[in-house]
Formats: C-alpha cells, structure tokens, sequence
DNA sequence: GGAGAAATTAACCCGTTGGATAAATACTGT
DNA sequence: ACAGTATTTATCCAACGGGTTAATTTCTCC
C-alpha cells in the first residue's frame, strides 16, 4: 500500500514471513501424504505458489524443512493440551474429557498422525537432534498423575496406574485405529471412517479405560449383569 | 551335486526358489527399513545377493516386490493367528493368551510393524489391489467373538463387548507403543524398550483390558480398595 | 530519488534410480 | 552330446530430484 499511486503492476510482491507460512503449510501437507523420502521439493514449492530455490532460502534443505515441519506439528498440539484443564474435573470426567480431546485432536489433524508415522518410520531420528521438541514435554503426564491420584483416593479409581502408561494407552487406542484405518477398512471389510464407526469408537474407547479404572462398567457401558446374562447387549464397548 | 566330477567351478548356479526367496527377504528388509519410495531396488539386489534384473525377473518392478512382500508379511501373521487356539480357555485367560500373542509377535516382528506404517501412509492403496490378502480374513474375530460370548454367559466379562472393536483395541495397545517407541522414548526421555519397561507394558494392557471387561480390577493388578486407599500401589497398571 | 540490501525468479548441474536391452552361462530332455 | 530353454550376468539410459548459481526485481532508508 505505500506507493498507492498505481506505478506499474509488480511482478511479484515481498512477503517474507508469509512465504514462510506458506511452505512451511505445503510441506507439512506434502511429507504427510507422502513421507519423507516421497516427498517431493518441487511439489512444495508449486503448492506454496513459490520457487523451489525459496525453501532453501528460507527453512533449509528438505531435512531441515522436514523437521521444522515436524517441530511445528508438536508445538501445535502440545498448546492445544495446555487448553485443556482437568484439574477442575472430577477424575472420571477428566480422564473422559482427555480421551475425547485426544481422539478429536487426531480426527481434525490427520497430518500429525502420518508425520509421527514417517518419524517413527525413521526411527525419530530427526526428532533426536531437535533441541527444541525435547524441552516441550508434554504436560499431559503430571495432569495425569495428579487426576489419578486424585481417584484413588476419591475412591473413584480402583487402581494406581503409571501416567506413563495410561497415556500411552489412551493415545494408542485412538491413534492406531485411525491411522490404520485404511489397511484395517480392508481387512474387515467396513469403512471404519463413517460417522457411525466413529462415535462406536469413541464410545469402545471411553468405556474400555473408564471400566478399567473404576471397576464399574455399568456406569458406561450397556451391561449385562444378571447372573446368566442371555441377552448382554452386543452393541459398541 | 548332479555331475559331481569336478568338472569345472561353475561361475553360477540355478536356483530359482531360493533366489526368490532370498529376494523377498531381502525386499522385506528394505521396505521395513526405508519405506516404499525410500527402498533402492539396487539395495534389495545386492542384499539378496542378486543381480538387479532377477527382482523384475522372478517378481516384477518394485510395487509389484512390495505388495508381494506385504502379502507375504499377512500370510505369515494370519497361519500363526491360526495355530492360537482360544477355544479351550476359559474367556479371560483366552483374551490374555490373545494379548500375550499379540505382543510377542510384533516383537519378534518388528518388520510387519513397519511394512503395515508405510501401507497405511499409502492410505492401503497397495493393499486394495490385491485379492490375495482379501481372501484372508482374520479368524480372530469370530474366534473372539466366541470368547466374549463364553465370558458374557458364564458371568465372567460384565460386558459384551464388539469383537472387531476388542480386537482393534489389542493390536492398538501393543501396536502403537511399539511403532512409535522411537519417538515417545525421546518425548519422554526414557527407553520403552528396555527389558523392564517391556515387562511394564504387557502388565499394564492385560490388566486395563480385562479390567474393563471382567470389571474386576483385582483380580490382575495391584489395587487400592481401601475406602481411603492412600498408599495405593502407584506401579505398572 | 537512488544505493544497497532483501527477496524472488530463472536456469542449470549432476549424481541417482528404476527400468530395459543384450549377451552369457547353466540346465533339461532327447 | 547337443538343441533349446531357463536363469543369471553385464551394461546402458533417460528421467528425476535435490541442490546450486546467477540474474532480476522490490523494498528501505538516508
């Protein structure tokens, strides 16, 4: 806008930052749908309306840009997980709204899924050198810890579980499904992706972790309690 | 051995089975290890000990060689699946036979972890093709189903929970603390990998699955059951 | 209003890689 | 023993792909 007076249209405009933006969203796009070593520099460039020669300009060569991109992905979740507050909650609440918030997360950001795919393919041998992934621990564990604890001794929670480990379960439980959902989609046959497999999977999840933590399936589960059940509820959990 | 006067040192021998195989093998290396578009046909080659030709020889170009060996790493999977029998256990010592099962195997092979990423990474694409894999429905599932069904009559699962959702959730819990191992160690700064942790981890999914479906938390983990249970086991589980 | 720096474009370089072609060697049946 | 086929070796090549070099254009500050 500064020489509004109309000069001569530009052949190009500077825009630095926003040029950053820019490949650094196209690359987080192309190493996603393609891993790292089938993702294709050209491609970068041409979806970020940009010249090849500028990803090396401005991040580095596609490793460094493959990192950059990676790091990216980790600080964006992470400070979506500081949002959440389960301190408030009272434990079998906090550990239900952190399964949805983990399953949510993963279903609106499926890149995140296949970059942690590529990494691990990799054996995270990138994120290894990464200075700064290392020091975004996530806060989840000690929100975790103290939401245990907590239903222990609310009497809530049959169990002490490891945070550690609760974490990596609930993670797991949707990760898996959703980022195997294509292979599994064949193998059994049905589209694990429709809106109703989808809300089954969130209900199987919550129950399975809920039961498992309280002892108490019937508060979330259809259950079948009568001595010789016959007709147990076949449905979802 | 045929003409076993010493004729001459032949400069090759023929051996078109064992060549294929040693060119599968090899191909299953490469792809675990580097992913479709990461995989250097030359590698594969050399690995097997072969001349580069022989792969499109005995095989066919390189996406034939990997949906090959993906078929090859699902035959290998599914004639074990069948040698389980979970007919004979009573329910719950079926489903932690099943889990037991499911862990050790992706241990033993880590390559079906990877060769499953990089499918799913390709979205399955591979795999839809083929006809072969179609045809090998998992018997697991109705075998599951059986074991709920004996566990829900004989009082001993609370709940009659979806087979297929039962069996994504095992291979999830297993499946993705190993695949992702190399990144959650860095996240967390500690080897999930380790003998200790191994053992941790097992403990840890049998008990939360047959927690949730026999509702009996007890009977499995180190609990706290007292009213005010303050020195709750805070181990494993 | 123009000089110098920052940002961007355009063109090229060169090792790699999947795949193909052609020639050589080992078998098999007769 | 030898003709014909199956298997393996030895080269070659065109396209691709990451990265670089050099020239162009825009912006900023004095």
């Amino acid at each position: 806008m500064a020489k509004a007076t109309a000069k001569r249209t530009l052949k190009w405009q500077r825009d630095p930052e926003g040029m950053r933006l820019r490949i650094l969203e196209a690359a987080k796009q192309e190493f996603s749908a393609h891993g790292l070593a089938g993702a294709r520099v050209d491609r970068i460039a041409a979806k970020a309306g940009a010249n090849k020669r500028m990803l090396y300009y401005h991040v580095g060569n596609k490793d460094e840009l493959y990192l950059a991109v990676l790091e990216g992905a980790y600080d964006k979740i992470r400070s979506e997980e500081r949002g959440l507050d389960l301190e408030h909650l009272d434990p079998p609440e906090a550990i239900k709204r952190l399964i949805e918030f983990t399953w949510g997360y993963f279903l609106r950001n499926p890149e995140f899924l296949s970059l942690l795919q590529t990494e691990n393919l990799a054996r995270a041998k990138h994120l290894k050198r990464s200075t700064k992934v290392k020091s975004m621990h996530s806060p989840f564990v000690e929100m975790i810890r103290t939401v245990v604890r907590r239903g222990v001794e609310s009497g809530d929670f049959q169990v002490a579980v490891d945070p550690v480990q609760l974490y990596i379960s609930i993670a797991a439980l949707s990760f898996f499904y959703l980022s195997n959902s294509a292979t599994l989609s064949v193998i059994f046959g049905r589209d694990l992706l429709d809106k109703k497999a989808k809300d089954e999977r969130l209900a199987h999840m919550s129950g399975l972790v809920l039961a498992a933590l309280t002892g108490r399936s019937a508060a979330l589960f259809e259950v079948a309690k009568a001595p010789k059940p016959r007709s147990a509820v076949a449905q979802t959990v």
